[in-house]
DNA sequence: ACCAAACGAGACGGTGCGTCTCGTTTGATC
DNA sequence: GATCAAACGAGACGCACCGTCTCGTTTGGT
């Protein structure tokens, strides 16, 4: 967001945009949001927030991936992959399936779908480093050998099973996403 | 759509807002879509949409599941689950990762998102049946004793693979798809 | 032939969009 | 400390759609 400008930009109105678009978010969905009540709300003028975000979608997901009501978690390693993996699979679900996980879930994915922009940041903030943390995880067992293709497939299953469950409002619980996780990695070998 | 009024429809008004609602989905995605737009491609009145159907949300899930670009397609028996449901999910694979099929499911997830009844009505018509018919076919394996539990979790691994495919705007391959069902299925037994 | 419901058309006030001035503040530079 | 251009708060502007509301007109069941 602030990369290459050599320009005064003033982070007191940065915050605020940010706080109050999360806070708006929250309180009214998505749908209601509009970048006039965002501007109100952060005692901003709209040119401010529109000269820093081109549009609706990028500020959305911007705001909620500066919060860590979600984030990428790195799995451990034990030595063991099954138990490292399906315990994080198990918190990352209890992360995803909490009512305000989902809800932030849900919200990212449809400004993803809003702006191919949105969706390419949501992928290098979020969902691109889960991925790379688990594949790599698992290329690091010794006591299970894989291809690089059986990882992703693996990994994508278990976080397609999380997203889908999200978004089909069905429940995802922290168990049921470990005892799956296990059941994938079991396939693995 | 049509279930419980006594009234005279018109059919002709009916059809003619579904292709418009289609064409006009395809041609310029989700965002400018305006029910205005749709009036008048189908020669209607706005009052006609509004009177059966409550929101934008509806109408463009009624639309694109009346059409057959995507659909619950059941798998086969032949006596091989492993065989029938890697193929089943390949036969997905290649449907929800075609262009047309992906932009679909997009946009279908993103009406999902904006409206509760949407999503109800999406999972009643499409990923619903789809579970079951793949959770049925698992279940009437001779070859491959289960649970319930472990069935359901088998098979939203392997939609959820290709939906998070789909909205990461990963690739999904029939190839793909279908080596990642052959591994889940593996670690069934 | 009757008649009420559904229809096409479009006017209406309201809301938020994105752009465009204003005059004011601010922070890097001299 | 004075200078000065960029960023700022505020809000006016024209525009696109929203969802509701008349209008006559058409339509299909009785």
């Amino acid at each position: 967001m602030s990369e290459d400008q050599p320009r005064r930009r003033s982070e007191r109105a940065r915050l605020a945009i940010l706080q109050a678009t999360n806070d708006l978010l929250h309180e009214n969905g998505l749908d209601a949001f509009s970048i006039e009540a965002v501007a109100a709300r952060a005692g901003v003028g709209k040119q401010t927030i529109y000269r820093w975000w081109p549009n609706r979608a990028i500020l959305v997901a911007d705001a909620l991936l500066d919060r860590d009501d979600i984030g990428p978690v790195p799995p451990r390693n034990t030595g063991d992959v099954a138990a490292d993996l399906s315990r994080w699979a198990g918190d990352l679900a209890a992360s995803l399936g909490s009512p305000r996980g989902a809800a932030t879930l849900r919200m990212l994915t449809a400004a993803a779908i809003e702006s191919p922009e949105t969706s390419r940041r949501l992928h290098e903030k979020f969902s691109g480093p889960l991925q790379e943390l688990a594949t790599a995880r698992l290329a690091a067992a010794d006591d299970l050998r894989t291809t690089p293709g059986q990882r992703r497939h693996a990994v994508d299953a278990i976080i397609g099973f999380m997203v889908f469950r999200v978004q089909a409002h069905q429940d995802l619980t922290r168990r049921g996403a470990t005892e799956m996780a296990r059941m994938v990695l079991r396939g693995l070998r």
